[in-house]
DNA sequence: GCAAATTAGACGGTTTCTGTCTAAAATAAA
DNA sequence: TTTATTTTAGACAGAAACCGTCTAATTTGC
């Protein structure tokens, strides 16, 4: 699910993945594996992508939809 | 901060690590690891925790408090 | 169609993670 | 407080995952 997000929320806003990957610190290529999820989110990367897109951890993530909306409780 | 966050929600529910380990199945070891945080969490362990404990991800990562006040936006 | 920009595969070296076994520490019982 | 039980953390080694580089393929714009 965050590979979706990820490349949806950059897409959006007109980025590659290369100027992604300078604002995150890593590669282009990495970013790739981000959005392909040949690889998995550290927390750090996790925590980075929701202050560079001011979205919750928990969209990316796939615990909430567009609306908001909880996967739980 | 998710180790702090992690040692709290379990003690909160009086949950051994051993025991928290089963649920995510995974050792004691590597649920203490967790909380030391001498390892990063991964996003499957992350969100098994969401649903154990109905928290957000948000919480967990330290990007909201207790009250739910966000770190940003 | 061509050039430029963007994205993804292959490879190898490095780092990180994992469980097991065990020792230390904390808690409960006697 | 001693003793027994439970809980937590260190050390080790093997396995798995991550990462950047180089490069090929794909996409986009002219």
């Amino acid at each position: 699910m965050y590979g979706k997000r990820i490349k949806e929320l950059r897409e959006e806003r007109g980025l590659s993945q290369e100027a992604v990957g300078a604002l995150l610190h890593c590669s282009q290529r990495t970013v790739s594996r981000y959005e392909l999820e040949q690889i998995d989110l550290s927390t750090e990367a996790l925590i980075s992508l929701c202050y560079l897109f001011k979205v919750s951890a928990d969209y990316i993530l796939g615990l909430e939809d567009e609306t908001g909306a909880k996967a739980f409780r």
